[in-house]
DNA sequence: ATGACTTACGTCTAACGTAACAATG
DNA sequence: CATTGTTACGTTAGACGTAAGTCAT
């Protein structure tokens, strides 16, 4: 049987054009070189150069065979590649989210109850969580509506409701509650990477300019010193501490709540048993 | 660098589903095989089996690098079987043809100017011929027509006339010339694998049964003791002695007469030229 | 005379098979 | 206890590099 390194041998060769520069670059001694290429014209049977004394170069079969080696050697690679993706994706656990607190949620979860899985947890926008779900790059998405599907499993697991909150000197502070439409026009801060909610904010408050901000502390920072309204939700306010110098104001419009589907393919269920118990 | 032996070993343990079996289909000693997964397992860095004390088996990643490693071993059969067909097409002459006296002429010539190359003479139909011509399969086809086209070139190069041979007794053996719808309607003895001959029999002598032959020295044979009408030709007469009971009554019609012309592509003149110089 | 390839030769690695071991059913 | 897979160990084949040989520019 032939060998891969041959293989590479050859292609070496024909990149370097004489024995010796290949075995230089090779790291081998020259006669080996001149060994395996005898060798490998022996095992495929044909002759695959031209010699005189001193001089070795391709005839038109080595260079057939140079071309067809060099695709060998990338399947080669190609293969060890997918093995390693494929047992990667074999010890991770994959959860894509159209929101950031559902996500967190889902995480403790899975960090709890499969604590030998690595973890992989992306927000993005929905249609590339649909695919990824369907091309199994995800084992679970977290989507804010139902679905039925013959192939997909979706359950309801938690709800996050919106709050404006606002320097205590706000012309609203002391309302029980405000709409979007309300609070249109001003300029606020925001979190980045806040997924479906950015795109809810945008279409919903038009007129608003908002302050992104991608670093956490800073944003709170930012609350706690400027006078900038800003978001917050139940769910963060259950996790984080209230700022102090703040009023929190429900939101009226049913926009500003959502309930948060975990999809998964149904032939997942049973892998999936002992998370969707504790859901 | 993985060893396509390894793989081998690979999908011969997945057939036998344990390690000793496939080390006796192997002809190896068990303990190879137990160290050849173990050092394939290392040069991949993924983990392809799950083990117990004397239990071994594959686990998904090992699955699919068998299914990958077939695909694999496949490629460098085919590899080798590619190489080893261009190799004998490069050291081969192939002609194809529509007839088999242009056939054998050409062959004579070409095994006189290059005796180092093997001959291979083949009579096809001329919708397989262009297309051999086209695909390589050829490097040269003999053709009974003219061709003007970018890629190929076409010379004249013999004429081939064909004449009824007649028993004497036979009720035309004194005439001049005959027409092939004269002879129509009776029973003729007619060579197989004529090629393009055997269609233009047909039709232009749709009432004769033609009694065919595909043994050359019985062909003669029957020429020689049976009273049925047969075919020859001005080139046939020059190369085989001529039967003594027949009369050779030449042919009116023009289908009887065909000029044969050698196709080549153009990107072949310099290789052919020592042929085509002496045509 | 320098650099190319092949062949010859001595060394030593690493692959092999046997044997011993451990576990299962 | 028969069978399976892994580990240990001694042997040897074969792959390596050095050196020598031959040819070309």
């Amino acid at each position: 049987m032939i060998e891969l390194e041959q293989l590479q041998h050859l292609i070496t060769f024909q990149e370097c054009e004489t024995l010796s520069k290949a075995a230089k670059q090779l790291h081998i001694s020259q006669p080996v070189l001149t060994r395996s290429m005898q060798k490998l014209e022996e095992e495929l049977e044909v002759s695959l150069f031209t010699r005189t004394k001193n001089k070795i170069s391709f005839n038109e079969t080595g260079l057939l065979a140079a071309s067809l080696a060099s695709r060998l050697l990338e399947d080669t690679k190609d293969m060890k590649k997918q093995l390693q993706d494929f047992e990667r994706k074999l010890h991770t656990f994959a959860i894509g989210s159209c929101a950031p607190a559902p996500l967190l949620y889902m995480g403790q979860k899975v960090s709890q109850y499969y604590p030998q899985k690595a973890l992989l947890t992306e927000i993005k926008d929905m249609s590339i969580l649909m695919k990824g779900l369907k091309e199994k790059d995800y084992i679970i998405i977290i989507m804010p509506y139902n679905i039925e599907d013959y192939d997909i499993e979706s359950i309801p697991f938690m709800e996050e409701q919106l709050f404006f909150s606002l320097p205590l000197s706000h012309r609203f502070a002391n309302r029980k509650s405000i709409s979007l439409k309300e609070m249109d026009g001003e300029r606020m801060l925001l979190m980045s990477n806040i997924g479906f909610w950015h795109e809810m904010h945008q279409r919903t408050m038009p007129h608003t300019k908002f302050i992104i901000q991608n670093d956490r502390s800073i944003f709170y920072d930012l609350v706690e010193l400027s006078s900038l309204p800003s978001f917050t939700s139940d769910y963060v306010m259950k996790t984080e501490t209230m700022p102090q110098n703040r009023h929190i104001i429900p939101i009226e419009d049913k926009e500003a709540k959502a309930t948060f589907y975990c999809w998964y393919l149904k032939e997942n269920e049973i892998k999936l048993k002992s998370l969707l118990y504790h859901l």
